[in-house]
RNA sequence: UGAGAUAUGGUGUAAUGGUAGCACUACAGAUUUUGGUUCUGUCUGUCGAGGUUCGAAUCCUCGUAUCUCAACCA
């Protein structure tokens, strides 16, 4: 069974974080029957590990306390936005293991939030305003001073009526008027400062069409599309917070149905950035290979990594909920993929850096096969066949003329285990005209032969490939992006591309087991003792998507 | 010289006036046909100063630090 959701609070009624605790009261006190959230993205570019966590909190919740979840794309700018993100935001949640009762979009409302802003007009708390941009934004103050009012705040409510449909029916040029709430230029919290309802924008939008030319903001949208919908909870990130009195402002001064906005602190990874605009810019300049790169952190990217779902949902699981700002090691990441995988990904060997072992004493003709389990954890289930011969590959690293003691691994007079088939013991090496290594011969132990007789115990076990009957395949070994590990502290002025990491991509060609390449699991494989690869679906290579934990230090070995 | 939010080991996250726990990381040991896994153990923490209390991470006061808000973006 794969490890996925590690249920907590509900079962132990312990340890419950923030959201479940307010929900848990809400339930309790019977203030809804049944809780309702929703997923709210904007489609204007791809979903990143950021919303992986928000996709799992607002389904999981849901999904834990017997309510349902509202996919709602926040269509409201149609210049910034397209079908083609809709699509891949709705590959992204399913692949993560979750379905929406209702695929909604801000623009279904669009009609009820239009009559909306009329009755806020004819209660006298909207105007349409003709100030430029640049007025407006003057006239809205300081965080530390008072705006001031708009020449055009106190037109009549018949004025601002004609005004406002005369802007919906198209009369005006983009910039040219909005319509504004009507609360208080000098109000403490700037998001009441008369914020803006309507602008214009003549612009084709991607459900609506040239039904409209005036769309509405993200604040005059959001609260009443929750309301609506009956959202219970609708859960965002810390920087809304301050969005939170006019989202009700607008609620109870509709009389519309009471959603609640509850914030919770965005995750933020080491070594790597989250902000659309940079990952945008990162792909438009190709300093990675598109949204999908496998070292973006896009749910797509990780995804091609050789990511799965499981250890995702393990993740946001583990890195909790709270209102603190937060960086959460990329080890956290790596250890949920690892956890996951290594219960039911299939192993296989292959050599990443390979150097010729012959072994003198073996026929030069044979092939013997050998058994070995396609995942230790369950040695008697599944096997694969492993041909071994005379000449087998092995890693560079697995030979070391001037080992230390604590070098576990082949070297002079030393023997060691070719894993599942002999024990081999060096016999001598060639050098070329360099001084490099061209070829090792050994010599290996006939009754050492697995399964036959008594084991035998060597310290090392090492990986091979035999050279005739091997499959060469491309390895695209991956690091992480960036070189510093917190990018949300780089010094000011300092371009986050400089700490790009040049060496986040190597391609090689490795040697691998032929088996490999029957494998069908659909999931990523373990190279052993090297890392888990996953079979790109794109060009067939195989990503590295992590190492396996590596305790091996050279440090410590030089006693 | 505004408003709001948040401060617990290196990183996250619990403890809701009563033994500061868990996870990741790091380190040490055991097991091991992966220097993997698994198991065991160790290190490191309540932002500061006062106060209330038998008892404070938790309550009060005063500070300090960090984040968010001045798009016709969401």
């Amino acid at each position: 069974m794969a490890t996925t959701e590690m249920g907590n609070g509900a079962e132990t009624g312990k340890n419950l974080n923030f959201l479940e605790e307010i929900i848990e009261k809400d339930l309790a006190e019977g203030k809804y029957q049944e809780i309702k959230t929703r997923f709210p993205p904007e489609p204007n570019g791809y979903l990143h590990i950021g919303h992986a966590k928000s996709i799992c909190l607002n389904f999981g919740l849901a999904r834990k306390y017997g309510g349902t979840t509202n996919l709602r794309f926040d269509d409201t700018n149609p210049v910034k936005e397209d079908t083609e993100y809709v699509e891949s935001i709705k590959e992204d949640i399913h692949w993560l293991g979750f379905d929406w009762a209702n695929e909604f979009y801000a623009s279904d409302y669009f009609d009820q939030l239009y009559e909306w802003a009329e009755e806020l007009i004819k209660k006298g708390l909207a105007y349409v305003d003709d100030q430029t941009q640049e007025e407006i934004r003057v006239g809205r103050g300081t965080v530390s001073q008072p705006g001031t009012d708009s020449p055009y705040r106190n037109r009549s409510v018949e004025e601002n009526l004609k005004l406002f449909r005369e802007m919906k029916a198209g009369i005006y040029p983009d910039g040219s008027k909005v319509l504004r709430a009507k609360i208080d230029m000098a109000h403490p919290n700037m998001m009441f400062r008369d914020p803006i309802m309507y602008r214009i924008i003549h612009a084709d939008h991607h459900r609506t069409g040239s039904k409209w030319c005036i769309y509405p903001m993200y604040d005059y949208t959001h609260g009443q599309c929750d309301s609506i919908e009956h959202i219970t909870h609708s859960i965002c990130t810390l920087e809304f917070d301050v969005h939170r009195p006019l989202y009700d402002w607008f609620i109870e001064t509709l009389g519309i149905f009471p959603s609640h906005q509850y914030e919770f602190a965005r995750l933020n990874l080491t070594y790597t950035v989250m902000s659309k605009r940079k990952l945008l810019e990162l792909v438009r300049n190709n300093y990675v290979d598109g949204w999908d790169d496998p070292r973006m952190p896009t749910i797509c990217g990780i995804r091609r990594r050789g990511y799965t779902p499981e250890s995702i949902r393990m993740f946001a699981e583990k890195v909790g909920v709270a209102k603190r700002d937060n960086v959460i090691d990329l080890s956290l990441l790596e250890w949920c993929l690892r956890q996951d995988l290594n219960a039911r990904s299939n192993r296989y060997m292959a050599v990443l850096n390979p150097v010729k072992l012959v072994i003198d004493n073996y026929p030069a003709d044979t092939v013997e096969y050998f058994d070995a389990p396609l995942n230790p954890a369950d040695p008697d289930g599944p096997k694969r066949k492993v041909p071994f011969g005379r000449e087998v590959y092995i890693e560079r690293e697995d030979f070391m003329e001037d080992a230390p003691k604590k070098y576990f691994r082949l070297k002079p007079d030393g023997e060691v285990r070719l894993k599942y088939a002999y024990i081999v013991k060096f016999a001598s090496m060639v050098k070329d005209a360099d001084g490099n290594i061209t070829e090792l011969h050994c010599t290996y132990d006939p009754t050492s032969k697995p399964g036959a007789g008594e084991w035998r115990s060597v310290k090392g076990t090492i990986h091979w490939v035999n050279c005739n009957v091997c499959e060469k395949v491309e390895c695209r070994i991956y690091d992480r992006l960036f070189t510093e590990e917190l990018m949300g502290s780089i010094p000011e002025g300092v371009d986050y591309k400089t700490y790009l990491n040049p060496d986040s991509m190597v391609i090689k060609t490795a040697y691998a087991e032929p088996d490999l390449l029957k494998d069908d699991s659909g999931i990523a494989v373990q190279f052993e003792r090297t890392g888990y690869f996953y079979k790109d679906p794109k060009n067939g290579a195989y990503n590295k998507a992590t190492g396996l934990k590596d305790s091996f230090k050279v440090s410590q070995t030089g006693f």
